[in-house]
DNA sequence: CGATCTCTTGAGGGGCCTCAAGAGTTGTGG
DNA sequence: CCACAACTCTTGAGGCCCCTCAAGAGATCG
């Protein structure tokens, strides 16, 4: 029942990390350093599936993806290409070429295992003859038992758990999974070519995450880390899928999340743009207040001064100098990274 | 068949101006100064619907509505609340007593009319005997005949000709359409408490506009104005919310859209926080280039020194000399207001 | 043809970014 | 458990980018 998995990359760390997180997570795992040796392994020994970098001396993995349809033995075991974010307008042409998936390195654990789950389950589904059609999507459903609940699907997946400052998804890499934070502090993030880094949206405990890639059936344009320890729910993406085009209801929340977002980003923007950073900052800690210490009078918050220079959308020093003007106007207090709010009413004023 | 509407209104230039709309639109219109004439008027003739200004000497909009609700004759009546815009807070109020709708002053031509058009429509239904239950949503649904479409919507909608720097509608509004443009060009922006305005969205031949505020059922954060004359259809938000319950695809196409724009918003983000007015300028003309002009080697744009500095989220003398100094490297050549993108590939590579 | 609006250029200054360096805190491995 | 490394926080100095105010030129409109 253990499935079996062929890795083929040249570079000796990469191949080596990543094996060894496949065998952690139970698959059997054959490594190769060049396509030319993976196909004679994947002939020696069928594999499930296999991982494949694109850039390899020798044969490359346009190469193996060719070869793979040639060979009958080997057609229709699924392919997910690894390339490197700097090749990223490549993978078109492995996506075209008949390649299954893709990950861009550097890439995380999580990513890496939803990635090859998804495509081992659905592969299972191909073997068991469901059409791949909406029609077909609608028998699986009815196959599963009754109508899904959003609950119900909550209920039933797997829960992670992560550390502070993991990678949840990175900028790039294909959705594969819902995220439903259970406990714990998420953001997610942009960064432009600078490096400078800006915090899109801030998720406590019962947000959902990620889903805008989803919906949109495209790359996440923004990477998620986690800033306090987290327990979170990953849903796989065709549930989610099924839900969206079973119940009506969940079309309609979601429509509604969406229009909010939009609506507090524009809002965001118009303050970016024409805001001085106190404003900006007293925003930051506000917004922050309300989202995790909702109904304190005085509440304490506690964030690493860049996190919260990339909520402003500033610098850190500029950040601190900020803080340090409104410590010295009583508006805070400071004890090492705690920011306690003394004066909520006159930091919410300034905002408008 | 002509509908009788009475206009409550202690300003008298508003009231006349509103009045003199109104009856441009085939209405027949009674006006009164003050809550207490209304009353008496109303009782007179009945009125098929009441326009009533809140803040009112001698009987004021909250005294109005009450009276309607004790007396018999008058109860059942639809009645709309003009506010100033500095008395929205106090909309609740009014919408809580059981008003069902309200205006803000200053409002648009179109908001007034679709605003009226809408409630008289629905008390017609109402008259008519319609469950309003979700139920009796698709019950009416099927009165209507057949499975509606998006296309079939278009061309049975009204069509409204703009135009240059009309307002569509305005922030802090309740929406009443969604609007979809023909031909000519419209603009998405808001402004902060300094006046300083930011453009949101720009549209083209075939864009939807006005959704956000629609699905999320919230008044409108953002104002829409024209910038080339303009043929806008415009569909009443009931068609629309019916479409959208009754059409799975319809749902999907807008979380897609939904979920394009935040990803768009974010990027933009971004680039606002960070980048210099340089990339800022360079991005608004290659992005108006590609939005209006689309497949030309050297584009010409035309708009306001001022429209450009909102898109770019500067102030109009910055954005000026930034044009000059491209100018000045002969990445565009200036005539007039029109400007001419003479280097598409280095104004792009620029960006980022 | 004057009034009004838009575009352009100049001068000045302030807000905020960057670089730098020291203090404080956290983590780690012997 | 301590010493050292690595990271985070803080403050200073310098300067640039871009905003603001001002005023004139050009365009538009009734």
């Amino acid at each position: 029942m253990k499935e079996r998995i062929l890795l083929i990359e040249d570079n000796n760390e990469i191949r080596e990390n990543t094996a060894e997180i496949l065998e952690l997570s139970a698959y059997i795992v054959d490594t190769a350093e060049n396509g030319k040796i993976g196909i004679e392994k994947a002939l020696l020994q069928k594999p499930d599936l296999i991982i494949c970098d694109i850039m390899m001396p020798v044969l490359d993995g346009y190469g193996v993806l060719h070869l793979l349809g040639k060979n009958e033995k080997l057609a229709g075991i699924p392919l997910i290409f690894l390339t490197a974010k700097s090749e990223r307008s490549d993978f078109r042409k492995g996506m075209e070429m008949g390649a299954d998936d893709y990950i861009t390195k550097p890439f995380t654990d999580i990513e890496l295992l939803s990635a090859i789950e998804s495509r081992l389950k659905k592969q299972k589904i191909k073997d068991t003859n469901f059409a791949p059609t909406p029609e077909g999507m609608t028998e699986m459903l009815s196959a599963f038992g009754e109508k899904k609940t959003l609950e119900s699907i909550l209920n039933n997946s797997e829960e992670v758990s992560f550390q502070k400052k993991q990678l949840v998804y990175r900028e790039g890499n294909r959705p594969h999974m819902l995220y439903f934070l259970k406990s714990g502090k998420v953001k997610t993030f942009i960064s432009n070519d600078d490096g400078k880094v800006l915090t899109n949206s801030l998720l406590g405990e019962g947000d959902f995450f990620g889903y805008t890639a989803l919906l949109e059936d495209a790359a996440y344009h923004e990477s998620a880390e986690v800033i306090d320890d987290a327990l979170i729910v990953t849903v796989p993406a065709d549930e989610f899928r099924l839900l969206l085009q079973s119940n009506a209801e969940v079309s309609k929340k979601i429509i509604q999340l969406l229009s909010k977002n939009i609506r507090e980003q524009e809002e965001k923007l118009l303050s970016i743009a024409y805001n001085s950073l106190r404003k900006r900052v007293a925003s930051a800690l506000v917004t922050l207040a309300n989202k995790y210490e909702p109904g304190e009078e005085n509440p304490s918050i506690s964030f690493s001064r860049e996190d919260l220079a990339n909520i402003a959308g500033t610098a850190t020093e500029s950040l601190i100098r900020t803080l340090s003007d409104f410590k010295s106007e009583s508006l805070i207090s400071i004890a090492g990274t705690s920011i306690q709010l003394l004066n909520m009413k006159k930091l919410t004023s300034m905002i408008n």
